[in-house]
DNA sequence: TATTCATTTCATTTTGAATTGAAATCTCCG
DNA sequence: CGGAGATTTCAATTCAAAATGAAATGAATA
């Protein structure tokens, strides 16, 4: 079952959004949809890339497709996804100020819309994946420095050597980040 | 089963190599080995973090802490890996230059070297993974928006509006990878 | 050519992560 | 308070990707 290419979403299911009046955009079934499942499915794709969960993306594709803010309910039924998936998802991007919720008037159900700006969608890669591992494959280098210095001279200085080149390359990505994120800001 | 942290040469296999003399070496053994191991690790989850399966950097992590050339079976019998693996792994790091092969005068084996610059194995990530990506995704932004225009005038201009800003970040992303490249290299 | 050892291939198995779905919990309204 | 959703939680399931291992292939030697 591939992530969000699919538009599972039945028929029923849709009838909810306030029903196109155009005679003729019955046939191919909503337009509208077709983009909002087209974005979830390219953000599915960038949050694999980056290493979390497509649904994510799919979640937010849909969201930031999405002319008004949207209930969990409405967002299983137009993805095909589990409640589940659904509430933790929406949890995780809520956590990461990518999407917002809001609880209009006396409204029973939590809606949700995108922020559109996609810089904290890809920083969550950044600040959650990049730099925690690096920060740890930094302190492992540390460690077999020390390991090192237990070695007969002439392996000593070659792996010293080679260790300290890793360590610069890892130096150098630590102050690329930031670079990066500014770029992106 | 983790990647490569556990030290899961067995003694027997490890003999191979000139055994070190040092009479205390013999206690926590051989420390070269053990860099050599904690080197895959690092690699492995670098490797892990750009989307590789973990075994290719723990070859060439073994072999970037390695002072002579490694057969394969050398590295199946340090890193614990069956030989399928360590095949394919090989082929990949050799195709993506990370890694040379080379056949001593009149021996069977091949034996492998790391090219101790870093750029290649993390280039294979950015024109692997991220630039086909971003390129397919482009093309899907393209149709979408081809979509767009049959919507009604209100939604369509609003549609269009956010598509373009996904797009326009697009481009960024893509305009960026030079830099990158150009930064490692 | 026959033999031996190195390497590749690939059907099967393993494994880890994502997803499901249903029960538990929470929340609001009458 | 009681009940009707809405939401969360989490044990069980599913799934894709990676790893295995043994059979097939290849290469060098005698």
């Amino acid at each position: 079952m591939p992530p969000a290419s699919q538009a599972k979403a039945s028929l029923e299911t849709l009838g909810s959004a306030s029903a196109s009046r155009s005679p003729r955009a019955a046939a191919s079934p909503d337009p509208l949809l077709k983009i909002q499942l087209g974005m979830a499915g390219i953000f599915a794709d960038l949050a694999d890339l980056l290493g979390n969960p497509s649904s994510l993306g799919s979640i937010y594709g849909l969201l930031f497709a999405s002319l008004e803010p949207l209930s969990m309910d409405e967002i299983v039924g137009r993805l095909g996804i589990s409640t589940g998936t659904a509430s933790q998802g929406l949890r995780r991007l809520v956590e990461l100020a990518a999407v917002v919720p809001s609880k209009t008037d006396g409204e029973r159900v939590t809606r949700y819309t995108a922020k559109l700006e996609l810089r904290p969608f890809v920083a969550m890669f950044l600040e959650q994946r990049l730099f925690p591992r690096l920060k740890k494959s930094s302190e492992s280098l540390g460690s077999l420095d020390t390991l090192a210095q237990s070695l007969p001279p002439g392996a000593k200085k070659e792996l010293n050597l080679r260790l300290e080149r890793a360590s610069k390359w890892h130096r150098r990505a630590m102050t690329f980040l930031p670079i990066v994120r500014r770029f992106l800001g």
